[in-house]
DNA sequence: CTTATTGTAACTCTTTTTGTTACAATAAAA
DNA sequence: TTTTATTGTAACAAAAAGAGTTACAATAAG
């Protein structure tokens, strides 16, 4: 898997509590069997939503998770950051002071990363977590009952 | 290093043979001094660079790398299709199929990693190789003699 | 022939990510 | 108040990805 399977995942995470987490808290353990993973890597990645204001969680006998905000107000870009660890791409640490292109590779490759993330942002902003549980709803025509 | 690692070092060796390799062949011992690596590393790289026409070589006693293409053909867009390894986002492999949300997550995020893409793309595309030379240039007034 | 170089395989080392075990803290419920 | 279910987190193991290294056949210049 790579930097950003944790992505993907919380992706499925808050689709998954839009849907199911209605009124309702959803444990970390529900979650692992629908990732098909283990509940302290669900914990770890909601750790990371916490933080960002995205998900909320309640200690204790029957606690658990649940979306902090409405999904229409939740972006993919809002998950991205939460979740992402390192920078998009690479700036060299190791640099050889004697080759000026070693020395200010960083700086002329500094102003088009930038801009490669911010055409990410815009791709990924606009899309909420509301318009992909909109369009799983149109795929399979699901019930609240069918699925795990 | 992270996984576009090869990226970054790819530009450095494309903008490195656009200054130092105009009518010359520039050895993998030459670039792994630049960029503080081992040859091997280099020969690595520049073989993915080479299967996308961006480089070429000469085997034997006094061989080397040259750019394919005129550096103001080479864009950055370029330079990361040729190396990058896996996709930009991770799609899952271990599905659920009791879970609507597993089943259909790859569908469901398919067309926004797209987008993200391509919008990564219309970024990176528009610059080329000759672009982040000259801009070297005007920031180091450099002379050929005076690296590395 | 000797030498310098690419191309590539095979292996190790390092880093990153994921998975797992364990347990304190917490709160519901009996 | 004890039991039980749950989060939060630390510590560690396993797996995967990358980078670095060694070795050597193939090649071409001199």
């Amino acid at each position: 898997m790579q930097a950003n399977g944790r992505f993907t995942t919380a992706i499925h995470i808050c689709i998954f509590m839009q849907i199911k987490g209605d009124e309702k808290l959803i444990s970390s353990q529900v979650l692992a069997d629908s990732v098909k993973t283990n509940p302290v890597v669900i914990r770890r990645i909601v750790a990371r939503l916490r933080d960002n204001d995205i998900i909320g969680s309640v200690a204790g006998a029957k606690g658990g998770f649940f979306l902090k905000r409405p999904a229409s107000q939740i972006s993919l870009w809002d998950i991205y950051q939460a979740v992402r660890e390192t920078d998009l791409f690479y700036k060299p640490k190791k640099i050889n002071p004697e080759c000026v292109v070693s020395m200010n590779l960083s700086e002329l490759v500094d102003g088009v990363y930038s801009e490669a993330e911010l055409a990410m942002k815009s791709a990924l902003a606009p899309v909420k977590v509301s318009d992909l549980s909109a369009r799983l709803n149109k795929i399979t025509d699901l019930k609240k009952s069918d699925f795990c």
